[in-house]
RNA sequence: GCGGAAGUGGCUCAGUUGGUAGAGCAUCACCUUGCCAAGGUGAGGGUCGCGGGUUCGAGUCCCGUCUUCCGCUCCA
């Protein structure tokens, strides 16, 4: 691969933040972006709600990744797995064992460990290792100060609730960690039914749930949140190179949608710190207000999945290859990318700020695509009614094409800028002249350019410019 | 979960030694203006995160709780 720097510390300011976080959470709730869930009963903690303009941002990320990931290729299609699973599927993926572990807790240094990795713990069941009394019975300390621990706690990453009207063991289900095993389970009904051969991919966009130990940093790490993740099956003795293939174009992927260069970088993952089913783990990191970290990862899961699953239901999740007519698992190549981070990320790197006339200017440059709102209709006059009426004419055209709205409330530099602050690339402004020339002026919100359009121009052009802006 | 800080109208904040809440911006209406956050007048909006306690009386003191932020753990 081309560029797999690793930095190593979080402080190499190459590239500093845009902005800091307090202003990026206090423009997203003044403008409607993202709010507290439940705010009004004090909050839920790392539970956040996008607001109108939010759950625009948020869409068109979305519609953005599953448009690069599903439409504009061939090898790549789309899947909408449930979030509830057979429990089976998270014991054989390893998440009842890795995600749910009993852990104490050291009352000098609150490090934590799991309890079945201190000395003399090697022999004891599942029962003993949440035994109250184990601490003291084997006279355990803390490893590293030898300090107190606390008794054995059950760590649970997944949420669980009932399935079926009765609580009971048997009903119990998680609600998934990760989006993937939904594809995993799959593997043989869209292999089967899409008729794809290896190399391919299935794409997935949903909601995942984990009681993350210590959430925060705004929409960063939630409980409830969502992912975009590709899992491409390929041959073994190919996986290598598709991994190598899959990084640099998941990185050109968020600079085409305006995210600075220099605020991304790869990352890879020490031996030590691989997940339990990564073969290779390299991430994508954006530098956040509150340092580098993941946007997106990378990862070479091998046949661990489709291996485990295959083992575990015992149906044969072998490909055939008709050219080598070799029956194999095939291995995984994963892009698992958040879809709140990746909005995150664009909002945050849009954000611009300037001083004019000693007053603080905010604006967002995000990529066209991206911008809730494509164009803001804005009469220079509102006492006219003609004017207003060709207003709404050409609003409710551009509407049946794209987000369109209307503001009169304010003066024309005011309602200009109303628009830079939500990140609205194009205004179309009518003015008294418009009603005998039957042209009207589009600005441009990144060069400041004006140009009189007809009226009945006007749609064509922003639709052309949405799509030139597509394809840069 | 642990340690530290914080929590007042949509946003940013003020609120003196406890006496029943203010400002700027924002929002809305009207007048004026008419191409890059103009001016004027007026209006709506908070019981001070929530619960309890002390007190004649608490935003202001005490306890609990929730939430946010900074560290420890993590990884979308």
């Amino acid at each position: 691969m081309t560029d797999t720097t690793t930095p190593t510390t979080d402080t190499d300011d190459v590239a500093p933040a845009v902005a800091d976080l307090d202003t990026i959470v206090s423009l997203s709730k003044r403008r409607g972006f993202i709010f507290p869930s439940s705010e009004i009963y004090g909050g839920i903690n790392a539970v956040w709600d996008y607001g109108p303009l939010g759950v625009e941002l948020k869409n068109n990320v979305k519609r953005a990744w599953w448009r690069a990931m599903v439409q504009e290729r061939d090898d790549i299609v789309g899947l909408d797995a449930g979030i509830l699973m057979h429990p089976q599927v998270w014991v054989t993926s390893g998440h009842v064992a890795e995600f749910s572990d009993p852990m104490v807790e050291c009352q000098v240094d609150h490090k934590r460990f799991r309890v079945d990795e201190l000395p003399g713990t090697e022999d004891l069941g599942p029962k003993e290792l949440l035994d109250p009394g184990i601490i003291e019975r084997l006279g355990l300390t803390c490893p590293v100060d030898g300090g107190p621990l606390s008794p054995p706690r059950q760590f649970n990453l997944m949420l669980k609730t009932h399935l079926g009207p009765v609580e009971e063991d048997a009903a119990i289900v998680y609600l998934r960690p990760e989006t993937a095993q939904g594809i995993y389970v799959n593997f043989k009904n869209v292999q089967a039914t899409s008729r794809k051969k290896l190399p391919f991919g299935i794409a997935q966009i949903g909601k995942a749930f984990r009681n993350e130990i210590s959430p925060g940093n705004f929409v960063f790490r939630m409980r409830e949140f969502e992912q975009m993740e590709m899992q491409y099956f390929v041959r073994p003795d190919q996986a290598a190179a598709a991994f190598d293939e899959w990084l640099p174009r998941r990185r050109a992927w968020y600079e085409r949608y305006g995210v600075t260069p220099s605020r991304l970088r790869f990352r890879e993952h020490r031996p030590d710190e691989l997940a339990h089913y990564a073969k290779k783990a390299i991430d994508v990191e954006y530098r956040f207000p509150f340092g580098w970290k993941e946007l997106e990862g990378i990862h070479n899961r091998g046949d661990f999945d489709l291996g485990n699953h295959a083992k575990a239901s015992g149906e044969n999740l072998q490909y055939f290859d008709p050219a080598t007519e070799e029956h194999f698992i095939p291995w995984i190549i994963e892009t698992s990318a958040g879809g709140d981070r990746a909005p995150f990320t664009f909002l945050i790197d849009a954000y611009r700020e300037e001083e004019v006339r000693g007053e603080k200017r905010v604006s967002l440059a995000l990529h066209p695509e991206l911008a809730p709102y494509k164009v803001a209709v804005l009469p220079l006059l509102k006492k006219r009614p003609e004017i207003v009426e060709l207003c709404h004419r050409i609003k409710a055209d551009l509407q049946r094409h794209t987000m369109a709205v209307y503001d009169d409330t304010a003066a024309i530099g005011k309602l200009y800028r109303r628009q830079d602050e939500i990140g609205t690339p194009w205004c179309v402004t009518v003015d008294v002249e418009s009603l005998e020339d039957g042209a009207v002026t589009v600005r441009d919100r990144d060069s400041m350019a004006q140009e009189r359009v007809p009226v009945d121009g006007v749609t064509r052009l922003i639709l052309d410019r949405l799509e030139a802006a597509r394809q840069a």
